[in-house]
DNA sequence: CCGCAAAAGTGGAACGATTCCAGAAAAGCG
DNA sequence: CGCTTTTCTGGAATCGTTCCACTTTTGCGG
């Protein structure tokens, strides 16, 4: 999976390097991981990768369409490698967990926006806010 | 309109505070402003409060349910009055300007989530991104 | 196989939005 | 009018992210 790894950057020429695949790798074992987790799991392989290589490379994938960034609300930035399938996010209130949610509709029909004032719009984002299953227990419990 | 502000702070039982008034004024009058545009103009009315008194009064007032944060990633967040109409947005990549998109369907269909795993879900929030008509119209000069 | 120019990475300082804190002021009830 | 509670002030602290100047690698060409 490294080669493939290796593949998909020589494919929108970026170099391959050490950090890369590190972060790659990280990305690809650990969806949705916040930037900070990335530098601890990229860590566990490359101990002397500074923070500012991962804030680098996150955002050299991210431009180059290899990674996607999610960024709720009132959260820091997140990454996966699940790209280009329009699929969406349902995140929990309490305790921020994410899950993935396929488009339910193909093309949705609620997302060509009825008057879009002029903008020309290219994507169309959902995010689903509520609670996660371990946090509905939580609260049913403590009441 | 000062009275409405009033009436509907102790709607919520929240006390009737200069502040308070200045800030709903400013969102009244600016759809989706930013934190410190509510300073600078709340500051024409009022110009000592401190940026606390704001963020305070923003949160207070967010809490109650009576103004709506949205918080485009990568972006700082933005205050607006309307509020309980499930009302989405447009965002400009370029110049971060938003616009206000009414939901097409009602109860739009692919609001619900097609596999919820488990989550309890209450709100769908939907941002539209791409380009502002000013922003297309810079770019199509440009190239 | 070696060297060079460009691209990446290092370490540390800087930044900006937001929050925390302790004390001062104002709101609203009796 | 006075008291209690909520709110506001001013300044310091936090946290994620970015900027900067310098060093190290990568990957191409000889």
């Amino acid at each position: 999976m490294t080669s493939d790894f290796e593949a998909r950057l020589r494919a929108v020429s970026l170099r391959v390097t050490r950090p890369r695949l590190a972060v790659m790798g990280a990305l690809g074992d650990h969806p949705h991981v916040d930037t900070d987790t990335v530098i601890t799991l990229v860590r566990e392989e490359l101990p002397t990768v500074s923070h500012q290589a991962v804030y680098d490379v996150l955002r050299a994938l991210t431009d180059a369409g290899l990674v996607r960034r999610i960024q709720p609300a009132g959260a820091t930035a997140r990454y996966e490698m699940r790209v280009r399938d329009n699929h969406h996010h349902v995140v929990c209130r309490s305790c921020g967990a994410i899950a993935d949610v396929d488009c339910s509709a193909g093309n949705a029909p609620c997302l060509t926006a009825s008057d879009d004032h002029g903008f020309v719009i290219d994507e169309a984002e959902v995010v689903y806010w509520g609670f996660c299953p371990a946090c509905v227990t939580k609260r049913s419990e403590g009441t």
